[in-house]
DNA sequence: TTAATTATATGACTCTCGGTCATTAACAAG
DNA sequence: CTTGTTAATGACCGAGAGTCATATAATTAA
């Protein structure tokens, strides 16, 4: 009866070798320009074995990008301390972030790509994304301390803890998807990349009300 | 000698119906599916010709995003006042802004597009995008803005008030872009667009801290 | 008026790329 | 050994961006 399993294994395996190709290809020629056949060619393969193992390009390219989530899941739970408060840790969640963005760069514009496009319209299993999203996604760890911070008081209590964490995610999202986009067109104002994340970080914290603004 | 300004009167007013008869593919098909062969059927012009006025399909594109941007502009600018403070002027234009996304969908997606991809690899002319990024593009406006608030109180000063402005920006653009992009995913979550839209001009305005965080 | 020159327009063609499918090869079961 | 099943192949298709030799129209010069 084992024998099932063994196949079962090495269509794995041969799943595995076929993004491993894939990434050689993407991390030199960038994912713009990760096409089938040269991902066949160097996997060895013939393109139409690829589409044995995946829907189509893009059931691909999100298998790459999972292993890039991966890594900034595990840098982003690695930084989180349960001596810390809810804030502290959210914090410490942006840090893993940035870090994660220097780092590996390829993998992070490769998430940011599929952080702010329509994955429903992808040709891809839409259940992997489901998984993806309520499970593996880091909006899932930004949701467990501000629910935390909420607790401790070290966050507002009057918002909605899970609209609370989307949108903190969300500005975060704009925030590096501009400083990774835009960061060469904004050097004409001189702009420099850490000053606006610091900046990001600091109003959200403490807002950008000005002293002599009347609240009604 | 009007007869040199006349051809070029007549050249831009071949580009306008050009990039008309791109728009009523782009509001029918959605600009995914615009076509340069359908583009040049629906203009009455070959394939070729469209080449003549524009050096790629990104082009043409951008053509019709710097038509959206300007609608964008004029209702910014509509709803500012000399007689509010930086701060309050700050709410209308992030305010003309989701009016604008709703009452113009598809120019939205179009302008969103733009902001959150790496214009500079495009095949167009980078002259035009300089322009439109020092001139034409909202984030001027905000800019100006930003600054009245600093001088007349309402927004707080310790921050470079071009950083401010670009962060701030930054922040509305995820916002959004999560909301266009991600809205019927998040609904596995119960999460409300409008939700979300208030939270953000609540954190922004006035941070995210509780009340017992300690500062030190 | 006509010839020469220049600007504009054409559409067939090329090239790239994602995806398909009839055919073949490898392998397991009886 | 035969039969059935699963995996692999690569020639092929269709779509779409961009090009270019050729043709046409407009302008200028003679």
């Amino acid at each position: 009866m084992g024998i099932a399993e063994r196949k079962e294994r090495e269509k794995q395996q041969r799943r595995n070798d076929i993004i491993d190709a894939a990434e050689r290809i993407f991390f030199t020629r960038g994912f713009e320009n990760l096409t089938m056949d040269e991902v066949a060619e160097e996997a060895e393969l013939s393109k139409g074995t690829l589409y044995l193992y995946f829907k189509s390009r893009d059931d691909l390219q999100f298998a790459i990008f999972m292993r890039g989530s991966d890594i900034l899941m595990r840098m982003m739970n690695d930084n989180l301390s349960d001596e810390s408060d809810g804030y502290r840790n959210l914090l410490a969640l942006a840090g893993s972030f940035i870090r994660f963005s220097k780092e590996y760069r390829d993998y992070f514009n490769l998430f940011m790509h599929f952080e702010t496009i329509r994955m429903n319209e992808l040709n891809i299993d839409q259940e992997q994304i489901q998984v993806y999203l309520k499970e593996q996604s880091p909006l899932a760890l930004v949701s467990r301390q501000v629910a935390r911070g909420i607790e401790d008081g070290s966050m507002r209590a009057d918002l909605l803890p899970e609209v609370f964490s989307a949108t903190l995610w969300s500005q975060m999202l704009g925030i590096l998807v501009v400083l990774t986009n835009k960061a060469d067109l904004y050097e004409i104002f001189d702009l420099k990349a850490d000053d606006i994340l610091q900046t990001h970080l600091e109003i959200v914290s403490h807002g950008s009300l000005g002293s002599k603004h009347e609240t009604r």
